[in-house]
DNA sequence: GGCATAGTCAAATGGTTATTTAACTACATG
DNA sequence: CATGTAGTTAAATAACCATTTGACTATGCC
């Protein structure tokens, strides 16, 4: 039915879970539901400015989604996207 | 029950996905079952000393095993690792 | 408008990692 | 024992990536 994916992208999600600050960003999110990025980076021990870096990467490959309100900006997983990351397997 | 695994290990076994010649190393595994490194490094179009290097990172986090019978070395996937490796999501 | 909060961007740094090449070990067999 | 096959190792290089810092944008509110 569903292809699989090419090599490279597959790769790309596995490398976007291959930290483990990311490692922890996506459980926080599990865990705790939609939190915005300051909240995230004190959960997380971390500054604004590298929650920003590894938040672009998890977006980049749809395993997390953004939704800016006024200047903040909220992350969700994509637990659809995360369901299906071994499926290729 | 099973305890989440620390970060950084579930990450370094998503990082040994997060190579593009990793996954098809893999994939060629559980298409073609069983095979020799030469065998390997022939299908995937990489050298036998390049091949080494990413077995040793697969085999590492114990998604591949390996088999050595006099001087050929077997590789096989390890069904049961690979597919508990989203188990912590 | 001016100040505080929330986030992004870019440059710089250091550390890690993929790839190549060449040298080396181990085994089998003629 | 010499030769060929299979694999490993180490050194070198280049590319990539995480982290920090400081500057910058955008929004809400007094």
């Amino acid at each position: 039915m569903t292809r699989r994916a090419a090599p490279e992208q597959q790769a790309a999600i596995f490398a976007a879970l291959g930290d483990p600050v990311r490692v922890r960003f996506v459980r926080a999110l599990v865990d705790g539901g939609e939190q915005s990025g300051t909240s995230l980076a004190g959960r997380l021990g971390i500054s604004l400015a590298l929650l920003c870096h590894h938040s672009k990467i998890l977006v980049g490959v749809d395993l997390v989604q953004k939704r800016k309100a006024a200047q903040t900006t909220y992350y969700r997983v994509n637990q659809a996207a995360l369901k299906q990351v071994l499926r290729d397997f």
